[in-house]
DNA sequence: TTATTTACATTCCTGTATGTATGTAAGTTT
DNA sequence: AAACTTACATACATACAGGAATGTAAATAA
């Protein structure tokens, strides 16, 4: 085939990525070839190695699409000073989530194959680290949030914002993990946004 | 070589199965070759074939290994109708859990394996509902020793038993998927136990 | 306009993984 | 003791998969 343009080449790029996430969801990382993605994109091997040093640079870049995001929208909903109730504001953040998550298709299939889909081995196992520090910043801006609901007196006495970030956090984590295997939809994904309304409700006595 | 006896050939099977997790841990599931886990089994391919039919078969043995004790662990701590606190008796089981993880290698590698070594695609996606169901009957069980100390009136009157079992659940979910990523120690193994106490505390009001 | 680079497609080479077929010596049964 | 079976090792046949080398036509720069 004839050479593209600029633009048409980045398109290309941007195709191979979605047809990377297609194929990674279906096969497994592991399993897939850089065959199965090209077939899928249209294109041949060969694009592929002109875009990509290799199948961990396109994960990579896959993977970048969703968790640059993910920090904007965290600063966004739970550090903003806004008049927002803190308590409300955590409640906001975590449904929001969901919601990004049922509503936004990459979003889903993306969390999905980095949660359930992909082996943390070799190239991937510095990816734990990273996913630790997220965790990590996750956990610091909630117990801010604690902290300012503490302040306004919205917690019980006994309740440290250390103790109820990490908590909410786990909880979180675990929701996430829960959703993403339950495909069908009945044990989790349907009473996740019940579910975070009841665990900040514990906080509310 | 020459042909073993029963017991022998019986201990070959194990041995296999300790290499296959030995591998696993080091290269994931999907990068494990027949031929990795022969060499550190100290065998050939053909002995494999002969006691698994393929990969996935070794990987099902060495799962059932966790797996089942760990149901009956939870039948003995949540449901044996000791004269035990409740809401101790959650406590012991996730706390005893967790010293499980801490002091025996086997069933530690076995879960980091199952949880950021194995993709769950094709023949192995029938294990996320596997893993449904056995997170369904661990509710259940959680569930029915919060009613007991409902009945008890261990628990504050807003708390209603389903929601303190899955929110403690998905709790725990969390907390051992950060346990098993987090291979340094600082973030959350060395603080496992005491993460779990001021969990069960929130209800202790 | 010519030269150069880009954005791929095609081809080839090599290594590797699987599964199976076959060989074999010792155990087990009768 | 002979016949049979077990528990492997060895060898082979096939099928991928990766990477690099090469080809090429159009876009772009000079």
């Amino acid at each position: 085939m004839a050479r593209k343009t600029k633009e048409d080449a980045e398109l290309t790029r941007r195709n191979i990525i979605i047809a990377a996430r297609e194929v990674f969801l279906l096969r497994g990382v592991s399993r897939t070839t850089m065959e199965h993605i090209a077939t899928q994109a249209g294109v041949t091997r060969g694009a592929i190695y002109w875009h990509f040093k290799n199948k961990t640079q396109i994960f990579q870049a896959m993977r970048e699409q969703v968790f640059l995001p993910l920090i904007d929208r965290m600063d966004d909903t739970l550090l903003v000073d806004s008049s927002v109730n803190p308590l409300v504001r955590i409640e906001n953040f975590l449904c929001g989530t969901i919601h990004l998550l049922n509503n936004n298709i990459e979003t889903r299939q993306i969390y999905e194959i980095m949660m359930i889909k992909c082996e943390y081995v070799t190239e991937f196992s510095i990816l734990l680290q990273e996913i630790l520090q997220t965790c990590s910043g996750i956990e610091d801006k909630l117990q801010l949030a604690y902290e300012k609901a503490k302040e306004q007196g919205l917690l019980h006495p006994s309740h440290e914002p250390a103790q109820l970030a990490i908590d909410t956090q786990l909880f979180f984590i675990g929701l996430l993990h829960m959703w993403v295997k339950d495909s069908d939809g009945q044990h989790f994904r349907n009473r996740a946004i019940n579910l975070i309304k009841a665990h900040m409700n514990l906080l509310n006595l």
